[in-house]
DNA sequence: TGTGAACGTTCCCATCATGGCAAGGTCAAC
DNA sequence: GTTGACCTTGCCATGATGGGAACGTTCACA
């Protein structure tokens, strides 16, 4: 089989499978007498196993200890657990910091009118660091200006 | 003043401020007769808002149209509007794109026992592909062993 | 038997934002 | 004058992936 096979059969792409054999994480393929690539069954699992990981945003560096506890018969699956939560916080943490910068950002736009004119709440939270008004307390907070140009030499930029 | 008091002052690391002149984000800053970069409060004002479009998660591609709205003094806060919610999108769908992950990892989680046996619905899955069990359906389903090693030529690897 | 398309190979470069390191120049305090 | 903290430029690295160049292989079809 193929690399383009396999990588069609896998859902991991050619240019990936070469990519994790040159960095171990899968083992060399046979190659035939041509040179190219050769994959079997148990190679085209492995990839699949690679690939579910990965949609599960397991780093590859993760993956290589997965696999290496998949191919472990006498694994413990108190191993596993721990990396699986170990990644699961690290997407709680990244999610929670995501929303975090959504949220925040969504009170800014809801903020803003939108009405063509220059004054931004957006604009002036991100001049001031400061977060967005309650909600209209005074009617035009005029938007910070940006800072003078350098000097006198406006043409210096 | 010096790129570092610079960036102690604006929370921007000096390598950074260096990369944002080279590619265009900050004009390049004033030279002293040393080869120092010399900062004033402008430039100061510019790294600020820089910082915090970055703590909102915006890129440096993004924020190069905010500084330019910024400084712009016939500029439309319905362009702001729009790269933020934008951005805002963006944001959200990465979020929901974790918490996806993080959904399906902590059901596989939760339905390991990591009591220890090599037994693990993580791995299991990992190798079918399919969600967590519902619960517990069947007592003990075997988890799949890893693919037979290549053919007879072990040593081939 | 030739030929062309589709595939394979290796190698290098790019992304994005950031950090690290090295070799060398500058400044300020002692 | 020495020392330590700072600055300069330049290159390399990250992580996962894609793009492309230059060149070899396979296979079907005329």
């Amino acid at each position: 089989m193929n690399i383009g096979e396999a990588a069609r059969a896998s859902g991991v792409s050619a240019k990936m499978i070469r990519h994790y054999e040159s960095i171990g994480l899968v083992p060399p393929a046979g190659r035939r007498d041509s040179g190219y690539r050769d994959y079997g069954a148990a190679d085209l699992h492995r990839l699949g196993f690679i690939r579910h990981a990965r949609d599960l945003g397991f780093s590859l560096e993760r993956i290589k200890v997965l696999l290496g506890l998949w191919v472990d018969p006498g694994r413990s699956n108190a191993d596993v657990k721990a990396i699986a939560e170990a990644h699961l916080r690290e997407l709680e943490e990244r999610a929670r910091q995501l929303n975090e910068m959504a949220d925040a950002l969504r009170s800014l736009a809801d903020a803003c009118d939108g009405d063509g004119r220059p004054d931004c709440p957006i604009i002036a939270s991100l001049v001031t660091g400061a977060d967005a008004p309650a909600c209209h307390p005074n009617p035009a907070p005029a938007t910070p200006e940006p800072p003078a140009p350098r000097g006198k030499a406006r043409t210096k930029r």
